[in-house]
DNA sequence: CAGGTTCTGCTATCACCATTAGGACTTTCG
DNA sequence: CGAAAGTCCTAATGGTGATAGCAGAACCTG
C-alpha cells in the first residue's frame, strides 16, 4: 500500500519543491528590496522561468503572498518558547515579549506581510489567517493561566508588545535599542497589575505549566 | 506694490485650488479604498481630467504623496493640544497619548502615510519629515519638562503611544477598545517613572509651563 | 512500443499603471 | 496684434498582473 504509486509521488515531490523555490525566491526579493517589490518578473527570472509560467504553481499574486503568510504563519507558531515558560508571571511575560519581538524584528518583511496590512489587494486566507490568530490566542491563555485574566490588562499587554515591536522595526533596524526596554517594560506591566483597581494578578502562581 | 501683479496673482490663485483639489480627490481615494490603491487615473477622473494633465501640477506620483504628506504633518502639529498642558505629569501624559491616538485613529490612511512607511518607492522629502519630526519632538521635550529625561523612559512612552494607536487601528477600527485603556497606561507608565531604579520624575513639577 | 492524457513551459495578448513627447488651444503680457 | 506662458489633450513607452492557447515532455495504459 504505501509503495502504491512512486511516479505520482514523484511528480507531487517536484512540484513541491517547485513551489518551495518560488516562496524561496519570493522571500529573499521581498526581504531585499520590501514585500510590495516582489513583482512575477522578478520571482521567474530568479528560478529560471518566464512570469506566467507561475501560474502553474500559484493561481495569483496574492496566492503567493497567501503562502507566505502561511509559512511566516507557521514560523510564528514554532517560534513560541512554550518551554521556557515557568508559571512566574514576570519571568514568562519577559519570555514572550522577547520571543514577539525578536520574531518581528528579524525578519521585518514578514513582519509586515503577518501583523500589517498593507499589500493592497490581499488578505490572507481564512485558515492562514486562522493559524496566525491561534498563535496569538495561546498567548492569551498564558496570561490567564498567569492570572492575568482582565481582558482590559490583555488588550493593554499586546499593545505594550507591538508598540516595542513597532518602534524596533521603523527607528532602529537591526538594532536593539527597544529590544532593550522590554525587561522594563514588562516589570512596568507587572506592577501596574498589582496595584490596579480592578486588578487581578497572582505575583507567583503555581509552578510548573503544561503547554497547549 | 500690493496690487503689483494682480493677474499672475489670480493665476497662481486657480493653479493652487486646483491643486488643492488634486489633493483632496487623492485623499478621498485613500481613506475610501486605501493609500496603495490610489492612481492617477482615478484623480483624474475625480478632478475632470486625463491622468497626463496631472503632471501639470505634480512632477510624479510620489510628488502627489508627498503634498499629502506635508499636509498630514501640518495637521499633526497643528493638533497637539499644547494648550491644555499644564505641567502635571500625569494629566499631560494623558492629553499627548489621546491627542496622538485620535489623530491616528481619526485617519488610518493618514496614519499609514505618515508612520507606516509602506508605499513601495515613497519616501517624504526632507522639509516635509522635518515638520513631522519636530513635532515628535516637541512631545519628547515636554516630556523632559514634565522631568522624563531618561532616554530609556522616553523611548518606552513613544512605543506605549505607537502600539496603543497601532492595535486600535488595526482591530479595533473605528471603536475606542485600545483608546479607552490609554488612561491606564498613562498611569503604569507614570508609576513606572516613580518607582524604577535609574527614576527621574518629579510627581508634580512647576506649575504652568510655555508652550513651543 | 503506440495511444491518449496530464503536466509544464512557452509566446502572444490584454488591461491597467506611471510617465513622456508633442501638438492644439486659451490666457496673459508687451 | 503677436509672442510667451500655461493648460489640457492624444499618442506612445515600458512596466505590471493575468489569460489564452499551443508545443513538447512526462506519464500511464493498452
Amino acid at each position: 500500500m504505501v509503495i502504491a504509486e512512486p511516479v505520482r509521488d514523484r511528480r507531487s515531490e517536484r512540484r513541491e519543491s517547485a513551489k518551495a523555490e518560488i516562496l524561496e525566491a519570493a522571500w529573499r526579493i521581498a526581504r531585499a528590496e520590501g514585500l510590495a517589490a516582489v513583482s512575477l518578473g522578478e520571482i521567474a527570472r530568479a528560478v529560471g522561468m518566464r512570469p506566467p509560467s507561475l501560474y502553474n504553481y500559484f493561481d495569483s499574486k496574492n496566492a503567493i503572498y497567501d503562502a507566505m503568510f502561511a509559512q511566516g504563519a507557521e514560523e510564528f507558531v514554532r517560534m513560541e518558547p512554550w518551554d521556557e515558560l515557568t508559571g512566574d508571571l514576570v519571568h514568562d511575560l519577559s519570555v514572550m515579549v522577547h520571543a514577539f519581538v525578536g520574531f518581528c524584528a528579524e525578519d521585518p518583511a514578514r513582519y509586515q506581510l503577518l501583523f500589517q496590512r498593507t499589500i493592497p489587494g490581499f488578505e490572507p486566507s481564512p485558515e492562514s489567517y486562522a493559524v496566525s490568530e491561534a498563535s496569538l490566542g495561546r498567548i492569551v491563555v498564558h496570561l490567564e493561566r498567569c492570572g492575568v485574566t482582565d481582558p482590559r490588562s490583555i488588550d493593554l499587554f499586546t499593545a505594550l508588545g507591538t508598540g516595542l515591536a513597532d518602534q524596533q522595526i521603523s527607528n532602529d533596524p537591526g538594532g536593539d535599542r527597544w529590544i532593550r526596554l522590554i525587561d522594563d517594560a514588562v516589570e512596568m506591566f507587572a506592577n501596574h497589575l498589582t496595584t490596579s483597581t480592578g486588578g487581578n494578578a497572582r505575583p507567583t502562581p503555581a509552578k510548573g505549566n503544561r503547554a497547549t
